[in-house]
DNA sequence: GCTTTCCGTTAAATATATTTGACAGACTTG
DNA sequence: CAAGTCTGTCAAATATATTTAACGGAAAGC
C-alpha cells in the first residue's frame, strides 16, 4: 500500500504545494513530506483531514489505491486464511475445527474453505444460517450432517449441497479427522 | 467519522474479540479498546492490518463509514453426475478428464465438481469463459493452471480463485493422476 | 460458595506521528 | 549578482498512538 505515493499524486493533481495543503488540513508541511516518502503512516484523523481539504473521500482514496497491483489468481496452501470458528457462528464444540478460507472472500461472490474437523468436533446445534447456498465435498474422514430435519453420515467422495438459510450442523463421529472442501455463495459468515 | 464504531461493528459481526483480532493483526487490545472508543485515531497502517485480519478492504470499511417431494441436500459418490468434457467446452486433449458435478446446478447458484486429470490431461488453450466466479483446492497431484497472462504450479492443499470470464487452462503435467474440489458460480455450462 | 477464564477498560511506559525551526536548491525580481 | 520567495527535506522537540500490566465484571466449572 503505497499511501505516501498515492497523497504525492493527487496532492500533485490539484498543483497544491505540500505547505498548502497543510495549511488547508490543519497541518504541516514537514509532516506531509514524511508522508509521502512512507517514513510515517498518518493516522486516520490526519488523512481525513488532508482528503477533506483535497477534497476526497476516503473511499475514493483507497478503491484508487487498492486497485493497483496484479490480480491474484493463486493461493500457495500456507496462503490461506485461519478463520476462527466464532467468526463462522460456531460454537465451543467447534473450538478445534479447522477453517481455512482461499482467498479474500470480501472482494469475490465465491467463498471456498478447506476445512478440517478433529474427532470428536461439532459445530453445534445453533448454527447460524445466512442468505445464499453452500455446497461441499468429503475428502478424508467422515462427518455426521444435519440440514434442517434431515441427518446423513457422508463418506469420502460424498457431499453436500442445500441452501445456508437452513439450520445446519456438522459433527465429526469418526475416529480419525475429517477433512471437506466447501464452498459458499454469497460469501457471509 | 466513526471509525471506532465502525470497527466495533464489523469485529463483532465476525465474533472475534478484542485480543483475537489484535492478535491477527499484530496489535494488542487494549489498542483496540481505545480506537473503537474513539480515544486514538489508527495510523493508517494499523487500520490496514486490522482489515487483513478480519478480512475487509480499506475502500469496503470507508464506504460503509461513508414442491416435488424432500428438498435432497446429501449426495453419496455414486450420486454425482458425470460431466461429457464437450459439455463443458473442452476440446479432444480433454477427453480423459473426469468432471463428477454434486447435485443438479440447474436449481442452485452453487456448482460443485469432483474432478480428476489423468497424467497429460490438457482442457486445452481455448476454454470457453462465462460469466461467475470459480474457485478450487488441489487435493492429490500436481496441475499447471494459466489464467489470463499468469500461469502457476499448485501443489496439494493449494487453490486459486479467479473471474470465469478470463480465459484459462488445466494442464496435469505430472506422472499420476490430479484431483481437485471446483466451485463455480453462478452455475453456467 | 469458590476458583478459572475470558471479556473490555484503564494508567503508565514506550514507540511513533507530527510540529517546530532550520537548511539547500530553484526560480523570480530588482 | 543579490535579495526575495517559493519548493521539498531533515533533526530535535512535542503530541499522540500503541504496549505493558493491571483491574473489575460476567460466565462456566467445580
Amino acid at each position: 500500500m503505497d499511501i505516501g505515493g498515492r497523497l504525492r499524486a493527487v496532492r500533485e493533481a490539484r498543483s497544491l504545494s505540500q505547505r498548502d495543503l497543510a495549511g488547508r488540513a490543519g497541518l504541516t508541511g514537514a509532516a506531509i513530506s514524511l508522508i509521502e516518502q512512507n517514513k510515517s503512516s498518518p493516522s486516520v484523523s490526519s488523512l481525513k483531514a488532508l482528503l477533506d481539504a483535497i477534497p476526497m473521500t476516503m473511499s475514493e482514496f483507497f478503491s484508487e489505491v487498492e486497485e493497483a497491483g496484479e490480480p491474484k489468481y493463486f493461493y500457495g496452501s500456507d496462503e490461506f486464511v485461519e478463520l476462527s470458528p466464532q467468526e463462522v457462528g460456531l460454537g465451543v464444540g467447534a473450538s478445534r475445527v479447522s477453517l481455512r478460507q482461499l482467498g479474500d472472500a470480501a472482494r469475490h461472490s465465491l467463498q471456498v474453505l478447506h476445512e478440517s474437523y478433529p474427532p470428536g468436533a461439532d459445530t453445534g446445534p445453533d448454527h447460524l444460517s445466512h442468505d445464499g447456498e453452500e455446497a461441499g465435498v468429503v475428502i478424508e474422514g467422515i462427518i455426521e450432517v444435519t440440514v434442517a430435519d434431515q441427518v446423513r453420515v457422508l463418506n469420502p467422495g460424498d457431499g453436500y449441497l442445500f441452501d445456508s438459510r437452513l439450520p445446519h450442523r456438522f459433527r465429526n463421529i469418526g475416529e480419525s479427522r475429517c477433512v471437506i472442501v466447501s464452498a459458499c455463495t454469497p460469501p457471509s459468515f
